[in-house]
DNA sequence: GGAGCTTTGTACAGACCTGTCTGATACTGT
DNA sequence: ACAGTATCAGACAGGTCTGTACAAAGCTCC
């Protein structure tokens, strides 16, 4: 304990370690499969500590899914700032996917993941139906911002390509979705009716 | 289809009800989450005459993915053999999708939920990657009999749509994904170049 | 009837899991 | 210096899980 005079890394806190804990473990072997014990042993954090602090394990799972979806929006926001027309936002967030997919611990959509081993009413039912809103919502908004006479039909179709990007990519292990999906989104933009031209 | 009428009920073998009660189990919950004991009530089998069948529960897991899998490739067979066109086979997959999903009890595809609760080299992944292999195979053959140009950019769009409206259907509850990704399988063809006309 | 395979019921071992409890030890603000 | 909070270390209770063991009973086919 000689780090106290040197403040180049002052240790996380405990809750912070049990989140990244949490974080690479639920994620890459699944929130069932791993124990508490697994999570306290990585994060260098006494047991009575993730009690004291969340409660219990239903509460650490709710807390590594917020972070995820958190941070989740904060890329994909990221990406369309980066761009100005209405359509390209839509792509942007497809290659936003495409980087996702090429980190060497991709391991598929954590909301996805969680559902496929989550009883109704659960955290992670519940922590995966905000997330499905927040999609929904995303590609809602840009197909109207974007003035699609049909935003609803544009958003259906976008997120399904979304969908379809994550699970493949993490089935057959490979980043190529990204590219796929996003080649098919200019097709549908190219088949879909917009209102305005540009209006900004 | 019954054996015999006579007596009471010709019961199944264990082997068929403990299969059933899995493939019912299994499915519904999840292969973790779901305990021998669970299993063995609901087949109304005792627990030695599992291990005496199958071995073990993975040795189950695996029989209940394979007949799954059996199933499902038999259900788009039947799709396919009801129309006559290439590209019309390619969007009777999709039509398939759409019954799948209407079934009260779908809760997404079998492989995509037990792979993302299992580990590597667990006889689940092994299961799902036979299943990927059959459904790039699956569109790959399609895309080639259409006499696409290019067979396999076609067939890995495919694969996106259809991995997009399983997931979008488990994810969200509803039905509408299987008709949203036949008509971007539809815009997708009317987009790619084919060779000869219809060759037969 | 009898041999051999299947099935049953139940008890039990060993591992693991969540959660509780306790008592000691840091740290932090006043 | 002191109070209050955060954290640690480890033991333990109660439950569940997989898998094993064994004795008895059914079933099938010759």
């Amino acid at each position: 304990m000689a780090k106290t005079s040197a403040p180049s890394t002052p240790k996380p806190s405990a809750r912070d370690r049990l989140l990244a804990a949490s974080d690479e473990l639920f994620y890459n072997e699944g929130i069932h499969t791993v124990g508490i014990d697994r999570v306290i042993e990585k994060a260098g954090v006494a047991k009575g500590s993730l009690y004291y602090i969340f409660g219990g394990k239903d509460q650490l799972i709710e807390a590594y899914l917020f972070n995820r979806h958190q941070a989740w929006m904060h890329t994909v926001q990221q990406g369309l700032d980066a761009v100005d027309d209405p359509q390209a936002k839509m792509l942007a967030v497809f290659d936003q996917l495409g980087t996702l997919f090429a980190q060497p611990d991709f391991r598929g959509c954590a909301f996805m993941n969680a559902t496929a081993e989550a009883l109704p009413g659960s955290p992670e039912d519940r922590a995966a139906t905000k997330f499905r809103g927040w999609i929904h919502e995303l590609f809602g908004e840009l197909a109207r911002a974007a003035g699609a006479v049909d935003a609803k039909t544009l958003a259906d179709q976008l997120v399904v390509l979304y969908d379809g990007a994550n699970t493949t990519a993490q089935m057959d292990k490979t980043a190529a979705p990204a590219r796929t999906a996003k080649t098919m989104a200019q097709l549908v933009l190219a088949a879909t009716s917009f209102a305005a031209p540009l209006a900004d």
